[in-house]
DNA sequence: GCCGTTTGTGACCATTTGGTCAACAGTTTG
DNA sequence: CAAACTGTTGACCAAATGGTCACAAACGGC
């Protein structure tokens, strides 16, 4: 019978052999997406099929659901980010305006990303451990160089969160209400930011 | 033996009966903080054990879990709306600044309330079927309303979108990441309000 | 080819969870 | 008081779900 053969390898075909390092590789990018889509509590199953894996292949690499999630929460928090973005803001010889603009080009390919956007809200609402990272990283590395760049004090503070409050909106739209939101991302992010600068600099003299 | 039936009486509190009508409101009540605070993932034992009662009593008064969810957004995102705020940005005799503040001080009370901000973002990140109410009511009974305030054409609407994306964000940074957002609600509002009417003033001159 | 190590696989487990139900107990009505 | 109705209760069910494990297959050094 040479069809039995062939139709146990059909039925069961089994997956080539990946050294660890590479499947984890395989595994964290996966999840960052799968986790980004449906949240901490997507489903392990679904998740190992999108890979094409069973889901006790996941338990070989991370101790435990919570652990997979934590490490894809490390990864965008804080592993894509560059430091070298905070000086964008401060430029010299660049217009305010531009100088903004180049920070969120750069920046902006990190936490403006629908993953990002869609993680930090979902561990800012389930009030994840996580999000004392994704705090930090927004005060200390995105609000603090922007209000270096607009000026002194709480105003200036003030000032920064207000702008990234209106970009993070911007992304917000296109990234959570899909079905509202029919624009080009840079465009709107561009757009966003010209007309906070133009105001805020109406507003503030300084 | 007289402390036998007492202490059946205590193991047992027999709850006291409740009209059909009552205990709805009780359940839709509870239910609107319940899943504000949970998401739609928000079990039914819980939600029951919040108000006092056994989860079957829930399915006694609503059909499914996904009704009462259904429910809760119906409340939220239709029923409490007043459609007279709508006439406040454009009351006649008084400053553009202050429509605003009138408008968002009404308003507010409703779709800047942290129940509201998270049910919002809970049903946009799972692209729940209510999602579609909520982008009418934000489109045609908040930010159009909003656009009429500020001027004509997609100008107009672009302002009111970025209007409303400042007061969103600043509600939803103590409605989400609690951590970070130590100052006073209302003050905040209304400070990301006068921010952009004095920006858009200047940017806009129309 | 042999053997220890690493990786893939599916069956299995305990718990959780949305949902159901039959029995029981107040209320109302005749 | 009895019957009909309405509301309450806890046990129960099936499916889903995070996690484990023993075993088989591939790999690598000898």
């Amino acid at each position: 019978m040479p069809g039995t053969a062939d139709l146990t390898a059909e039925i069961a075909p089994r997956r080539p052999r990946v050294p660890a390092a590479e499947r984890e590789r395989m595994i964290l990018d996966a999840a960052v997406t799968f986790f980004a889509e449906q949240g901490p509590e997507g489903q392990t199953r679904l998740l190992a099929r999108a890979i094409g894996i069973p889901h006790s292949v996941l338990y070989r690499h991370f101790p435990s659901k919570e652990d997979l999630f934590a490490a894809v929460c490390e990864e965008m928090f804080r592993r894509r980010w560059q430091p070298e973005w905070e000086a964008l803001p401060r430029a010299p010889g660049v217009s305010l305006e531009e100088r903004l603009l180049r920070f969120y080009r750069q920046a902006g390919q990190v936490i403006l990303a629908p993953e990002f956007l869609r993680l930090a809200l979902f561990v800012g609402l389930a009030d994840h451990p996580s999000g004392a990272v994704l705090r930090a990283l927004m005060r200390q590395h995105v609000v603090a160089p922007l209000a270096a760049a607009l000026g002194t004090g709480p105003a200036a503070e003030e000032a920064a969160w207000n702008l990234h409050g209106r970009v993070f909106y911007a992304g917000m739209r296109m990234a959570v209400w899909r079905g509202g939101a029919p624009r080009d991302p840079a465009q709107a992010v561009e757009a966003a930011i010209r007309g906070h600068v133009a105001g805020a600099l109406a507003a503030l003299p300084a």
